[in-house]
RNA sequence: GGCCCGUUCGUCUAUCGGUUAGGACACCAGGUUUUCAACCUGGGAAGAGGGGUUCGACUCCCCUACGGGCUGCCA
């Protein structure tokens, strides 16, 4: 096997390689691959087809390549490839080896439909489209079969005109063509049903469905894991496999991702791109568990971690029906993915977001006081966007102008009991204990509760009326800046 | 039209012939609480419909309905 490079320059981009993980168990010989068509953005239910892949072969010492379907040159883009790629590397799964470019192997695939030729296992078909077409819309309008049966499946070479041809596979007419699907259990297909299907187009390129099987064979790809869209094909690429007799691998067909109407994923469902959702600041983390979820289950399990993920994935836990997306779902297990991640790893990935949302990148003292006031923040957020606006105590400089909510809170009374409280916190020790003692010692003064003290405390410190406790947050922000927030909140 | 697949609370699902049909998200009520987030307690909520098989069906079979896929010299 020879897997070309791609053949845009789409090597630049490359997955990240995950923190090293001890590897489970001996090598299982599993080989699984994602081969998405490069004609737009990574759709999200693609990405989840490339998670389970990839969790299949990660979790048993297997390999997982990428392979990238441009055998359609109209439509395929190297804008598309490169979403792909990115999009992949976002969601952190990483492939063995290089990018296999099925284009670039067209010369092999065509190889292959010749050796079918000559041993007989297709045949040379002249019909014209046009004349396919008539039959076809003859077929339809007498409400017959429209499945083409080719005049020329057994003629006699020697009365092969001169003229373009296509290399159509010579199907079995008789029996049934069986699939042992590790999902969908078996298949059985007549083979009065599926017609002899073009393998080599008469420009001489091959069509996507001998592709696959040539490449999956020549990678040595022992399961296909994909939507169950290709549950017909999956008939029609066997009879592949066995005229060259090769192995079948084993089967699983994946049923697709509907919208929250139940209805097939399209644009109007809105966030169909896997990109739009690091943009709209959900950890790759959560993606991953809610995608893992969404049609496969482990028991009772919903938040788990990636190595319990891969450890516990398997064929036989995955769903035959539907999965709607469901994005208050989706957001939960991301508020507990980010309260769950070290601030080490979620800083990078926080600007990470930032970037790909295209919003300013912080300031070496925003991402320092970023840093130290994680611990108050990441338990309080489902998805980037809100910790950061929860974070704005120690991203904003001071002076800063308070929210409209903010400064409802600042009211004349307000004002005075923080400026009594001032000197306290002036003089006091700067301990959370201390803290609280003497900002309740004040509130308990003037006859009021914590929670109205906090109130006003909380909008001269953030300038919002949403933020961490206060107690973190003048733990974060120091004694000076404390003092010189309420100096602003009360001149 | 033909062929193929699917159908458990609103949603994701557990169950692999015998359960008061479980969990999670969401929702409702109450509690806790310095906001938000979270947390605690409780609640409502499901086997598409109809036939079989069986001592017993969510589970097995058939039909219907409703979704979906394929039916391309697209992938």
């Amino acid at each position: 096997m020879n897997p070309s490079l791609p053949s845009h320059g789409f090597r630049k981009v490359n997955a990240p390689m995950p923190a090293a993980e001890p590897k489970p168990s001996a090598p299982s010989g599993v080989v699984t691959r994602f081969a998405p068509s490069p004609t737009g953005y990574l759709h999200i239910g693609g990405a989840r087809t490339a998670l389970f892949n990839w969790l299949f072969a990660r979790g048993r010492n297997g390999t997982f390549l990428l392979r990238i379907e441009d055998t359609d040159r109209e439509r395929s883009t190297p804008e598309a490839t490169a979403a792909i790629l990115k999009g992949l590397a976002w969601l952190g799964l990483d492939w063995d080896g290089e990018v296999v470019s099925q284009f670039d192997r067209r010369h092999r695939h065509a190889e292959v439909a010749l050796e079918m030729l000559a041993r007989g296992h297709a045949y040379k078909c002249f019909s014209t489209p046009e004349e396919i077409e008539a039959f076809r819309e003859a077929a339809r309008a007498a409400g017959r079969s429209t499945l083409f049966l080719s005049p020329w499946r057994d003629a006699d070479p020697a009365s092969h005109p001169d003229a373009p041809y296509v290399i159509r596979l010579k199907a079995p007419r008789q029996g049934a063509t069986v699939i042992e699907d590790a999902v969908q259990g078996t298949v059985t297909f007549r083979n009065d049903q599926l017609d002899d299907m073009v393998c080599l187009r008469a420009d001489g390129t091959p069509t996507y469905m001998l592709a696959v099987v040539v490449d999956d064979h020549d990678m040595g790809v022992t399961h296909v894991i994909r939507g169950d869209d290709h549950l017909t094909n999956a008939a029609r690429q066997t009879q592949v496999y066995h005229a060259m007799g090769w192995r079948v691998p084993v089967w699983a067909h994946i049923p697709l991702i509907h919208g929250p109407d139940g209805k097939k994923l399209s644009k109007r469902h809105g966030a169909v791109g896997l990109e739009e959702y690091q943009v709209m600041g959900y950890p790759a983390a959560g993606m991953r568990n809610y995608l893992a979820r969404l049609g496969w289950a482990h028991g009772d399990a919903e938040f788990f971690s990636d190595a319990e993920a891969r450890a516990w994935f398997d064929l036989e836990g995955i769903g035959r029906a539907p999965a709607r997306l469901d994005f208050r779902k989706l957001e939960n297990l991301c508020g507990q993915h980010i309260a769950a991640t070290p601030d080490a790893e979620l800083l990078p990935e926080i600007e990470a977001f930032l970037e790909a949302a295209g919003r300013p990148a912080l300031l070496a003292a925003q991402k320092d006081g970023l840093a130290r006031a994680l611990y108050s923040l990441k338990d309080r957020a489902k998805t980037f966007p809100e910790l950061l606006e929860k974070a704005h105590f120690v991203l904003a400089h001071r002076p800063f102008v308070p929210d409209e909510a903010a400064a409802k809170a600042l009211d004349p009374v307000s004002r005075g009991i923080l400026r009594e409280l001032t000197p306290h916190l002036r003089n006091g020790s700067w301990s959370r204990e201390a803290l609280e003692e003497v900002v309740t010692r004040v509130a308990g003064a003037h006859g009021i509760g914590l929670g109205k003290i906090a109130g006003s405390l909380r909008a001269a410190l953030a300038g919002r009326t949403i933020s961490p406790s206060v107690f973190d947050m003048m733990l974060v922000i120091g004694r000076e800046e404390t003092l010189a927030r309420l100096q602003d909140a009360t001149a």
